[in-house]
DNA sequence: AATATGTCCAACCGCAGAACG
DNA sequence: GCGTTCTGCGGTTGGACATAT
């Protein structure tokens, strides 16, 4: 792997950047293009003495002709002292594609189930690799469904029927018998395509309104929109007790749910003929084979002995047991 | 050796939500 | 409640490097 600190050439350039502006990085005399060591340097030193934030004045404040985003960029994906450099494990791996099929292209959020890595390379890992990869294996890697153009339309046209069905625009995410268990209304999305009104989403929005702070997942009309959470790993001087508990609920959660994912893979099949049916899952297969040292493997391992039960109770259990 | 093609990944952009006045 | 600013996210780009021809 390229070590990037050694790209110190800044003579970088870009087209899209050259000829379109926006507020923060327009500005006459802005650097662009790859980071110096210098620059490493000085922006590394500052925030180690003055801390993260304001980032729209810290460029400034640090002697750097950088605008606050690239600043905030190169902090968080390369100089943070959490980084991890290096290849992705094995075991990072399989999560990354369990998190993936779970979660969707939400890479902060599978990031922060990752501790070192930023979701930045992340996505990069799926865009050259495991994408890949699983096309190889002839599984789509939006849907983590089998490669089978029938299957898409077959979907389709039996889910149109349900009343309130609003075709799903991103298939990155499972329908699962649990996720419409517990999301019976209509489906809610932006315009970007991006799915709103995951499992997930609901059960933030339940959260919020439960009188926990820290992953505020409404949006203005009151949808559970746009997924966002601290990264595990990213605030660690700034954890107020109610992030940290909010954090360790969710991860507890994110741990069932990623368990239960599995389950509703395995079941759904019988249980339910007009439900997306995933075929073969190589996360299933691999996650059964591949030991893991990390704690979140247990509940994974174990879960689905709980296959005689309903998914609406599944999801009640759930509640109960983390509130 | 020279060129073409593919791969990787740091960095940029636009956008949306949160925070603030 | 409204407008502005800040922050963070996901998608995308393009240069550096590796490999194939």
């Amino acid at each position: 792997m390229r070590n990037p600190s050694s790209s110190s050439s800044p003579s970088k350039t870009s087209t899209k950047a050259a000829g379109v502006s926006t507020p923060c990085c327009s500005k006459v005399g802005m650097k662009r293009g790859p980071w110096t060591p210098e620059e490493d340097q000085l922006l590394a030193s500052y925030i180690k003495r003055e801390g993260e934030g304001r980032w729209r004045t810290l460029p400034k404040r640090a002697g750097l002709l950088r605008c606050g985003k690239s600043c905030r960029l190169r902090w968080m994906n390369y100089l943070r002292p959490s980084v991890k450099r290096g290849q992705i494990a094995p075991d990072e791996e399989d999560l990354i594609l369990r998190l993936h099929r779970l979660l969707g292209n939400r890479w902060s959020l599978i990031a922060g189930r990752i501790p070192g890595r930023t979701d930045n390379e992340i996505k990069n890992y799926w865009n050259t690799h495991l994408s890949k990869k699983l096309i190889g294996q002839g599984i789509d890697p939006r849907t983590h469904k089998p490669l089978d153009p029938n299957t898409s339309s077959d979907d389709k046209a039996s889910s149109s029927k349900k009343a309130n069905y609003i075709p799903n625009p991103n298939p990155n995410l499972v329908t699962s018998t649990l996720e419409q268990t517990v999301t019976a209304g209509p489906r809610i999305m932006k315009g970007n395509g991006h799915y709103e009104g995951t499992i997930l989403e609901q059960y933030h929005g339940g959260m919020v309104g439960n009188g926990h702070a820290g992953l505020n997942l409404q949006s203005s009309n009151g949808s559970g929109l746009g997924l966002r959470s601290s990264h595990g790993f990213s605030n660690e001087d700034n954890n107020d007790d109610i992030n940290y508990c909010t954090d360790d609920l969710f991860s507890s959660f994110l741990n069932s749910l990623i368990n239960e994912d599995v389950f509703n893979s395995q079941h759904q099949v019988q249980q339910q003929p007009n439900v997306i049916a995933p075929g073969p899952d190589p996360l299933i297969s691999s996650a059964q084979t591949i030991s893991f040292g990390a704690g979140w493997d247990a509940p994974i391992m174990t879960s689905v002995s709980a296959s005689n039960q309903n998914d609406s109770k599944m999801f009640n259990d759930h509640v109960e047991k983390h509130f």
